[in-house]
DNA sequence: GTCCAGGGCCTAC
DNA sequence: GTAGGCCATGGA
């Protein structure tokens, strides 16, 4: 595959760090995720596949005020009253399931410490997460690096749109291929990992909905 | 009223 | 192996 446009500089490395570089300037140091606890990270990434964010923070904030952004609490709920408590996030009997699914895998395998996967290879820890229903690679990926701190790039729909409208990759470029593009071409740190997917996700709101006025000075404009 | 958001699963071909 | 349907709320 030949993502990269090197001729112009652009899809270089060096064309990337500039990016990175011009977005943090624009947004401002991000410091992702957005929780306060490695298990609220998890539960963040499950509530918001395929939702606004805005939708998620109302379910987390409602399981917050039930005390159940906890393990062992989250897989006792009886499935139902899980449900409704993250109504606001959307697809709630699915993600109800998910979420349960999720603390059951950590109780039986990992104590119920996400603290406990730290040791393992990320690839492991990678293939167990995939194995559980409702966990995809955007989500495994977002909780081994938001939650483990574990270097792997997120790809989500906004990298997509972004990096295929500037002719880096297609943007029907499968899950694995665009991870991959990212790993081999930006120095491998996963401060650099965190920092670039959340400024993307950033652009993204700007960037890339058609009903949102675009941001005069967005740096990829310039990029 | 319509569109769409920080996906993933299942089914049919 | 892949395209298409389905899951659902809430803000713009």
């Amino acid at each position: 595959m030949n993502c990269t446009m090197k001729s112009k500089g652009r899809g270089n490395a060096e064309w990337h760090m500039r990016m990175y570089h011009s977005l943090v300037k624009h947004f401002g140091e991000l410091n992702w995720w957005p929780g306060e606890t490695p298990f609220e990270v998890c539960v963040g990434a499950i509530l918001t596949q395929n939702t606004a964010w805005s939708n998620v923070e109302k379910a987390i904030a409602k399981l917050k005020a039930e005390d159940l952004l906890d393990p062992l609490r989250m897989d006792r709920i009886p499935l139902e009253e899980l449900a409704q408590h993250i109504k606001s996030s959307g697809y709630y009997n699915q993600k109800s399931k998910r979420l349960k699914g999720f603390a059951t895998f950590l109780i039986d395998n990992y104590g119920g410490k996400i603290e406990n996967m730290r040791p393992f290879a990320t690839k492991r820890i990678r293939r167990e997460l995939l194995e559980l229903n409702g966990i995809g690679p955007e989500t495994a990926d977002s909780i081994l690096l938001y939650a483990l701190n574990k270097r792997v790039f997120v790809i989500d729909a906004y990298t997509k749109r972004i990096f295929s409208r500037k002719g880096i990759f297609p943007e029907d470029i499968d899950y694995e291929n665009a991870r991959a593009h990212f790993e081999k071409i930006l120095p491998r740190k996963v401060r650099l990992y965190n920092e670039f997917h959340a400024q993307i996700v950033y652009l993204g709101k700007d960037y890339c909905r058609k009903s949102r006025p675009k941001c005069e000075s967005c740096p990829i404009q310039m990029l």
